[in-house]
DNA sequence: CGTCTTCTTGATACGATTCAAGACGGGTGG
DNA sequence: CCACCCGTCTTGAATCGTATCAAGAAGACG
């Protein structure tokens, strides 16, 4: 639509990498188009073969994968400043579809763009290749939590991760971010029914350490929650690891 | 050691992807040293910041990660034709470890030399990036046998998923193959106790779909197996896929 | 032959799902 | 403004699944 205000696109992936100029000016050329998915919609369907790539400009968004019994499976969360589909790049069919937990508005760009974009600067395919990277970790991590975690600390860590990915971390501060999820959301995600999903909530905030009510979450001790859940930052590759 | 014969490292890459000449030549020519790690041991430690990338060339290994509570969980399996770290040249600091499931022979490349084959042909640069977006597609899937599956499928699904990346899948034939894994390791990659994971193999076993004895696996109707446990191919993006 | 690891089994306790139903809250139309 | 409706959240009770504990059997290895 508005190839003329790369405004947006820059700033909410700025939120997540250091980027140099050339990088900057490479991104600010990228032609796009806005979109507009309602809540609850599917933004990219399972099987999919796409041709763009799509910026999560404002929202929240979630892969997911239905099961032939009708159950589903959320595998990510994504939150403004993800690409949704970056892998889309370098396999041909999606494996999942992609669920808008909110109203989102998307960046749509053309893989030809981001492709052409690559080839001019390294820096760009390096910064592609780090968020499919860093996405690969984040669900690497929920795999840990999903297998190893009992429901209270699998949540527990959830919150903590969405909340270092929404805001800077300040580490042993309260924390207040938005959370637009269900509990059947959060069940689908979590690997719960949605009963439990609901008890280990009431767990969760009868702990003392998250408060948590309509889609407003609390972190009132953030080393704390951190701490029993087990959550380790590492894997979200943030920018303090400057090493 | 000896870098004047690349055979190994091209033709256990070549059972994965389809590589263009130039891709060979390039591969061929980078330098890499062969090392050796035993049933057991740790192949790159957790939060390890690595300067090479290891692809295995024989053997099998597991990417985990321990928790405080002495747990740890298994994320992925590796077999021969994977990269166990190729994230590691782009996030500094790996959020795993990675483990020798039996004696395992791995190839060892420098990261500038990657790096400078990857800056020479964009060809490398794809085939690094495809083999990340695969490795995750690979995790998304075990998040949702983790999440959504019983025991049973679960591991069914794993049976499924090992034999299509060790051997080309045949669909509808009978698959033979060698899955050096433990019942410990087992359960720790499918989130189980030892003992329930033992159950699950039994009862998996009287289905009659598979047998599996010590490090032997016959699929005795493949088609069946993948039905019964919910496995869909389309993440592996094999061969097949060449539309 | 003995020792160690891996596999197997039974019994018990706990955790999670399911079913069913009610409470709450936001939005819509009368 | 109120009544209603629908989606979401919450609760209780019964059932099933899974972990845990403990111990024995089967193999592998020296």
């Amino acid at each position: 639509m508005d190839s003329e205000i790369p405004a947006p696109l820059l700033a909410v992936l700025e939120r997540r990498e250091m980027l140099t100029q050339p990088v900057r000016a490479a991104l600010g050329s990228l032609p796009w188009r806005l979109q507009v998915v309602g809540d609850g919609r599917e933004i990219i369907p399972e099987g999919f073969r796409p041709t763009e790539v799509c910026l999560l400009l404002d929202g929240m968004a979630a892969d997911m994968r239905y099961l032939a019994s009708g159950d589903r499976q959320i595998t990510t969360l994504h939150v403004p400043g993800d690409f949704v589909d970056l892998h889309g790049l370098f396999v041909k069919v999606l494996d999942h579809g992609v669920l808008a937990l909110t109203d989102c508005q998307i960046a749509v760009v053309r893989h030809e763009d981001v492709r052409r974009a690559m080839l001019d600067d390294p820096a760009i395919a390096d910064l592609v290749s780090t968020m499919i990277a860093r996405g690969a970790a984040i669900q690497r991590t929920w795999i840990v939590c999903m297998g190893r975690k009992d429901p209270v600390r699998r949540i527990g860590h959830l919150v903590c991760e969405m909340s270092a990915r929404v805001l800077a971390p300040r580490h042993g501060q309260g924390h207040r971010f938005e959370f637009p999820i269900t509990q059947a959301e959060l069940a689908d995600l979590a690997g719960l029914s949605v009963v439990h999903t609901n008890r280990a909530l009431q767990e969760l905030r009868a702990t003392g350490l998250v408060a948590w009510q309509g889609a407003n979450v609390v972190i009132h001790n953030w080393t704390s929650l951190a701490t029993f859940a087990g959550f380790d930052p590492t894997y979200l590759g943030l920018v303090q690891d400057a090493g």
